[in-house]
DNA sequence: AGGTATTGCGCAATCA
DNA sequence: ATGATTGCGCAATACC
């Protein structure tokens, strides 16, 4: 009980559209430690009462200063990654919707090539039956 | 460093239960506030000094368990959600590809498209000055 | 009632 | 030395 930055916090926060209220309480102890990495003080014992600048490096100005900068900059930049986040999925949605609308244009397009092949078929068909002689298979085209 | 609840970990996961101090902060300053919300467990007052079970509740087996187990799901949790942006991301890569092939497939059958137009106007054309005697404008097409 | 899953947040290490 | 990122644990909810 000798923290003295004990500040509590309420919070509203909506995510998804339902707003939550959310009583913070600043534990500003009982934090995890560095994971694997030699950062504890190797030879400072934990003596309270003698450090060059008026506190024992925690709860100094100073301190307390760059840990606000820092929460704020930790704020600022998950807000940032979820609206990436957001905008990609948003972008997916909009190429799916472009997508479909390519492929529909080839759709049309490949149909309409195909009734111009079959026009082409066709005529070349009458062409041939208009010069050439009638032959056994189908007088009745021609002479009717 | 006169941080309690100095754990050390190493990728792993075990600590000693050390936690202490800290404690029960939330309860008078949150009260405060929880007036106005739900949540928040009601009533106790907690007086330090006495809990049925070696502490608070804190750095009990209990306590130390669900921790430990919510710690596993925030990580699992947090894992998959970068999965899913991962996947999200190569969606639209995905997307952007197939994109540019049916972009491209679209331009092909176009120009197909006006080719067999032109063929056909051309035709035409041959049809009329062929059907039509020749005009004054231009003797010279059928007949050089 | 009991669990996991999500989420906001603060800390500390690291990057740039 | 400073803001941006990132891994991690905590606590409150949300969700079953």
């Amino acid at each position: 009980m000798s923290r003295p930055p004990q500040h509590f916090k309420v919070a509203s926060s909506e995510h998804n559209g339902v707003s939550v209220i959310q009583s913070q309480v600043a534990v500003t102890a009982a934090n995890a430690v560095a994971a694997a990495l030699p950062s504890s003080p190797g030879g400072k014992a934990a003596a309270p009462g003698k450090m060059k600048k008026s506190s024992g490096d925690k709860d100094s100005d100073e301190y307390r200063q760059r840990r606000e900068r820092n929460n704020l900059a930790v704020k600022k930049s998950r807000q940032r990654s979820k609206q990436k986040a957001m905008d990609t999925q948003q972008r997916v949605n909009q190429l799916k919707e472009e997508n479909e609308r390519l492929e529909a244009k080839i759709k049309l397009l490949s149909k309409e090539l195909s009734v111009l092949k079959d026009l082409f078929l066709e005529h070349a068909h009458n062409l041939a039956d208009n010069t050439q002689p009638p032959s056994a298979a189908n007088p009745a085209a021609d002479n009717p």
